[in-house]
DNA sequence: ATCGCCTCCTGCGCGC
DNA sequence: TGCGCGCAGGAGGCGA
């Protein structure tokens, strides 16, 4: 479900909750998600938590003993609970109560979401280790995305869904992000052009950073670590628009499948 | 190294 | 109503 500006929000939803308080306990209802959460998680108990950060799209709780490592997947939320009564719901996997009386609460239908540990004497998790550059950050540029295409011959679309070449770019922002750089999902990635690298790259923080600021996106459950949805859906262009008119030019927007992903364009736009 | 396919899991909307 | 089917915002891992 979550890309980037989905995981941002919930990151900055929860952050006030979680600064400077201790974990006063942690209740797993179900270890088993995409990866069994380790015992060692229970090492976060009584920690105080000290920065609530993001890394791609994962979110990272860090005490002075580790971080525990969080992964939306695509149906996971995280939401806070300040009224103790409010009864759990199904498929709320983990809740973590904190000082201040507030209940994080880990929840995810489909469970390919994750909750991992990492000691603070460990080397950097190995999921995190290979990431590429952050989208937003001034080290994903034009530069970075010509050399990582560079006779790479798979879909363009799929290399900047690639967590190790840029972070955080999901199916929804990448078909947005091409559609607004004029570019067709399917060129190999090794016959796009610097300029249009460089148009794509700006296409890409726009989009996210538009995103963000409306709140992510809902297409059908996201909702922010309040139970509110994110307004950005009123500003896709090609997603989920299949058979309407494109917005630019009036031709009819394409899906076809791509990588096992629908992908969404217009061919008289993107060339 | 790169690519394409498979997999994990539940829920929902659709057509019959 | 009910059932079966296909699809869904991710992404690691595998074999070729």
């Amino acid at each position: 479900m979550p890309e980037l500006p989905e995981v941002e929000t919930t990151r900055r939803g929860i952050e006030p909750y979680l600064l400077n308080e201790s974990v006063d306990s942690l209740t797993i209802h179900q270890w088993q998600l995409r990866w069994a959460i380790p015992k060692t998680i229970n090492q976060i108990k009584n920690q105080s938590i000290n920065a609530v950060n993001r890394r791609g799209k994962y979110i990272l709780i860090r005490t002075n003993a580790g971080q525990a490592i969080v992964h939306l997947g695509m149906s996971g939320s995280l939401r806070i609970c300040t009224d103790n009564d409010e009864p759990r719901r199904k498929h709320d996997h983990v809740e973590m109560h904190l000082s201040n009386g507030a209940l994080l609460r880990f929840h995810d239908p489909r469970r390919f979401g994750c909750l991992l540990w990492q000691c603070a004497d460990q080397p950097m998790h190995s999921l995190l280790a290979r990431l590429g550059p952050e989208p937003l950050e001034k080290d994903f540029d034009a530069a970075h995305l010509i050399q990582a295409t560079r006779k790479r011959k798979i879909p363009i679309k799929n290399l900047i869904m690639n967590s190790h070449i840029v972070v955080g770019v999901g199916n929804i922002y990448a078909s947005e992000a091409l559609f607004m750089a004029g570019i067709r999902p399917t060129r190999a990635a090794g016959r796009v052009t610097y300029a249009e690298c460089e148009k794509l790259v700006e296409a890409i923080k726009t989009i996210l950073q538009n995103s963000i600021n409306q709140g992510g996106t809902t297409l059908r459950d996201f909702v922010n670590s309040d139970g509110e949805p994110g307004y950005f859906k009123q500003s896709l262009f090609v997603y989920g628009r299949e058979g309407e008119q494109c917005q630019k030019c009036r031709s009819v927007v394409q899906q076809k499948v791509l990588g096992q992903r629908s992908t969404f364009y217009c061919r008289q736009c993107q060339k």
